[in-house]
DNA sequence: TTGATTTATTGGAACGTTCCATTTATAGGC
DNA sequence: GCCTATAAATGGAACGTTCCAATAAATCAA
């Protein structure tokens, strides 16, 4: 039975008969303590209901076991998929980290950096809230706190960034459909102020120009990286005179909406119109059709982000290199052929 | 610009011509303070790159103000919806939650629970683990931490409960299903050490019994919560003799899985065979066909968690009445009338 | 002017650890 | 039996805050 007040090691080492040293060295496996010693001192930690307080320990450290991590949408699984990756990794280093979430909102992440900076973290690992100003982070980098980006990264920064191949992945993407005979294409949603939106328009738009599609049959239209985004998306793409026949979606989230308001107006993913997913998550497997998407190994980049900053926090620096992840594409069955260019030989202005 | 090491009030008192006192009062907005000497404080802090040392001052404090979550799976939506409606209330309090996952392993989340204690968190909310063993949070209860358990309970526990009302809404959605024609009717997915399930088949054989169905024609498959779980359920009830027609799932995921089983034995979700999901997460309104569940107000939930748990550690109690929110069941596409006793007055029995 | 009262500020003692420098006990060498 | 070397245990001074009691300065009533 424990006593009101909360135990500490000067309780126990009254409880044992040693001295609070000896108690705090034992707490920390030190092998300077004799094994009986040891024995006698962890049986008063039970009996007392001890509870470590790691803040007065980090008062003498110069930082905590925390690592935290902050992440701009909690809601997309695709970050959760992140999370366990890191999850498994630090779990391993017996450190348990910290998820937050910024919703996107960079006011609410300055909240949070703060936080996580009062708690003296070990290190962040970060997907940085659309919107983040340049200065975000110069105090962390002041303090010296370790600190990496995953997925997403920021146009200036020094941080080292842990993300998936977006152009390749987008090239790959592009290109798929462009065999599949597509020449009218579109990229549906994300936004112009995220660079992972830029690298992936910029792989799908390579591929256009390289497989000779003519810009003036690329739409291109931002929107929500979210399902509701990918409807509104193929709403304002299906009220243009000459219509894409297949689409890029930035995230699978953007096309999940996409198929979801292609069989609300009585067409069919896949046979009537072709989409393509990015990221891969583990529903893009288990829909209706099953979608074809770009897998970055999501909690493969969380695991090698989790290995980076601990090898940052073991040897003190806050630098390290950027780590681009393989894509590949996996295709299947939400994008069929363009059926206007069926068996024709690619025809490069081609229309309906 | 900050010297390299970290600052400390002693720093910014020195700057600013001050004792260390003062500098304390200004950090906790004192009024005590005359508003010169404040704005000079401030300004120093600012120039030393001062970052707060939260450990310090809970060496002084009873607690910090860290509140964790526990969740048992973030990889499902359902508990990204919770963590967004109890981040909303904290927010305004001015306290940033911090979330941990335990991955539905009592082991890990004993560690996650540890690893808070030790952190001095001020409360905790927890939707705790399968096979959480009844000791799990008794350190917590010695500890005086408040605690909440939210959508989850334990079997014997005292710990307040933050739930919806899982019997009623299998209720209705049992005795939906019964309106609309089924007679054979199926409970897929769960397992029964969870109090939950426990709950939520207690309302669905509550509905079967005063509704007039037969005890032999209510079939029970337990399974894993997830779309993998409903795609076993449903395998396994298709090979019964007298297969059911319409099926009340643990929850969505499991409905997914459901109606995706079906889709790929070439029956149609809704006309074929019924299926009611459990949550409503918002993917439920976005599927094909949309899926019609009993709606909990996840986030509603969450914040009234949230707030239940702001009022325990103001009020410096342990203890707080439980919380069973409503439920209603939102009708969607999911489940049409059954074929074979349609038109037909109800006959108990009535096979296929 | 003097003492009482209010307003601003301050020093010092915690808080619960860690770590270094010592001390004490144990064993080994001669 | 004495000195040295090693092993085991210990006391004390940090670490960066808060909070209380005390001081100093300013205001006021008489």
């Amino acid at each position: 039975m424990a006593s009101r007040a909360k135990a500490t090691i000067f309780d126990i080492a009254r409880e044992a008969g040693v001295s609070k040293s000896t108690v705090s060295l034992v707490l920390q496996g030190s092998g300077l303590i004799r094994p009986e010693t040891a024995v006698k001192v962890r049986k008063a930690i039970e009996d007392v209901g001890y509870v470590y307080n790691r803040g007065a320990a980090n008062l003498r450290k110069a930082h905590s076991n925390v690592i935290g991590m902050v992440i701009n949408d909690l809601t997309n699984p695709f970050f959760a998929e992140l999370a366990v990756g890191m999850e498994r990794v630090f779990q391993s280093a017996g450190i348990v980290p910290f998820i937050a979430n910024t919703a996107e909102n960079p006011v609410r992440q300055e909240e949070v950096l703060k936080s996580l900076m009062e708690q003296c973290v070990a290190g962040l690992i970060v997907s940085p809230a659309r919107g983040t100003t340049p200065g975000a982070f110069r105090r962390l980098e002041m303090a010296g706190v370790p600190v990496v980006f995953a997925m997403r990264r920021l146009p200036e920064s020094r941080i080292p960034v842990i993300a998936p191949d977006n152009h390749r992945g987008a090239y790959l993407a592009a290109a798929h459909l462009i065999g599949k005979g597509h020449r009218r294409l579109a990229f549906f949603g994300g936004s112009s102020d995220l660079v992972v939106y830029q690298e992936r328009l910029g792989g799908f738009r390579e591929a256009c120009e390289v497989l000779g599609i003519a810009a003036s049959d690329v739409l291109v239209v931002e929107g929500e990286t979210s399902r509701r985004g990918g409807i509104a998306c193929l709403e304002t793409a299906l009220t243009m005179v000459e219509p894409p026949t297949a689409a890029l979606c930035f995230n699978d989230a953007v096309a999940f909406g996409v198929m979801l308001a292609l069989r609300k107006r009585g067409l069919e993913p896949g046979a009537d119109f072709a989409v393509v997913g990015f990221d891969d998550v583990v529903e893009a497997e288990h829909y209706m059709p099953a979608l074809t998407s770009v897998s970055v190994d999501t909690a493969g980049l969380g695991e090698r982000a989790a290995h980076v900053m601990l090898k940052m926090i073991q040897s003190r620096t806050t630098r390290a290199e950027d780590h681009i992840g393989a894509v590949n594409l996996v295709v299947r069955e939400s994008c069929g052929p363009d059926r206007r260019t069926q068996g024709r030989p690619a025809a490069t202005g081609g229309a309906a």
